[in-house]
DNA sequence: TAGCCACCTATACAAAAGGATAGGGTGCCG
DNA sequence: CGGCACCCTATCCTTTTGTATAGGTGGCTA
């Protein structure tokens, strides 16, 4: 009987699937809130054969935990799980060596699916997650900005006034004026808040 | 035997909820995947006697859901649930009538036990979210912004100019300027991108 | 070497944003 | 009724943003 482990801090979130996985198959399922406690799960007695971790979860710091539990613990499938991540994260997250990802809106039942192919040796990804991300609207290409406009960008995702991005920048405000309006450009934007919205929303900073 | 609406966009959450609140005890449990649904649910044969509705979630838009749910459904029992949500979004939860708050972190037998006390004609807050929250850095107060300014924010939030902003909002541009003033100071941040980074990242629109 | 690119600077201008002051109006409540 | 909060408008002002044009530097490469 496979053996589950589920790392969430959300006690409802991990609980609920935890007893939805034991109700609906024949799983073995024990549980930690937080990452630490996972590891140390895997050490005991118990023979786990997945761990899902929870994306958000204090101990992870990103895709860390992830990679700590891979090295940790090479025969244990993983599985990495989250709410809010983009396809970047879960990209990056396959990537990694990741067994497969499980983002919060798949439905019940297919969560069991993906368990059981993982189970399987396969790995799973959900397909909306294949494309590198959305192709909607004109790009906002932010590969093709420079290193200063890049770090104008950042500066601007604070609320900065060109005068202040200066200062740190060391350069004076009429070449910041210069970096900004070629960077709205750029992103297909067109002022600054547009383009700290935008950045923010890619979860850039 | 008392029928639940459960509102909540993630698919994994609300079915893993939904299947252990059925299991656990004796539960009618409905589930909607939107606010739009869970209003549309609420009118059906069915006689919902409580609502369970996610803070984050399509259409629901900070608490105006919440707001909206009570009025046309002033006999349904109505909880907030969040997983991210902080102390002055649950307050002002309860503040605008909700009968209870469940935090994601909530064990599930607390669940069980908040919904069954709400049924009971009780209101459920949790005592870790009863102190006003945090005292570092001056609290930027969205609960004061009037009901313009709000609205005024939300256009902030899409990078619209003044003139655009007032065009929407059917006000000349000065008013706008008024508003966008009086908005900065009550959020206490210095310019009109620092207002929308902050509202973002309250996930407020 | 010439050409390109990233970077920096300067000047000048139009537009937008932000602030101050001074009024209108409404509706609510003690 | 007066006071108060919110809303709208107006005028005047300074500062900030955004654009344009016109340079100068260094580095890299065809």
């Amino acid at each position: 009987m496979p053996c589950i482990l589920i790392a969430d801090d959300h006690d409802l979130v991990r609980d609920t699937i935890a007893a939805y996985l034991e109700a609906v198959d024949e799983f073995t399922v024990i549980t930690a809130s937080n990452f630490e406690a996972a590891l140390g799960s895997m050490k005991g007695i118990n023979a786990v054969d997945l761990l899902i971790l929870d994306y958000n979860m204090p101990g992870m710091n990103g895709l860390e935990g992830l990679e700590r539990a891979r090295k940790s613990h090479p025969a244990i499938k993983v599985v990495l799980m989250s709410g809010v991540a983009n396809k970047d994260v879960a990209q990056t997250a396959m990537s990694m060596g990741a067994d497969g990802f499980i983002p919060k809106r798949l439905a019940a039942k297919s969560m069991v699916n993906a368990i059981n192919f993982v189970l399987a040796g396969e790995r799973y990804f959900p397909v909306d997650f294949a494309e590198p991300e959305q192709a909607a609207a004109p790009p906002a290409n932010f590969a093709d900005l420079t290193e200063r406009e890049m770090q104008t960008l950042e500066q601007l995702c604070i609320g900065l006034s060109n005068k202040d991005i200066a200062r740190n920048l060391g350069v004076q405000e009429v070449t910041v004026k210069l970096h900004v309006k070629n960077l709205l450009a750029k992103l297909n934007v067109s002022n600054r808040t547009q383009a700290a919205i935008l950045a923010k929303e890619q979860h850039l900073f």
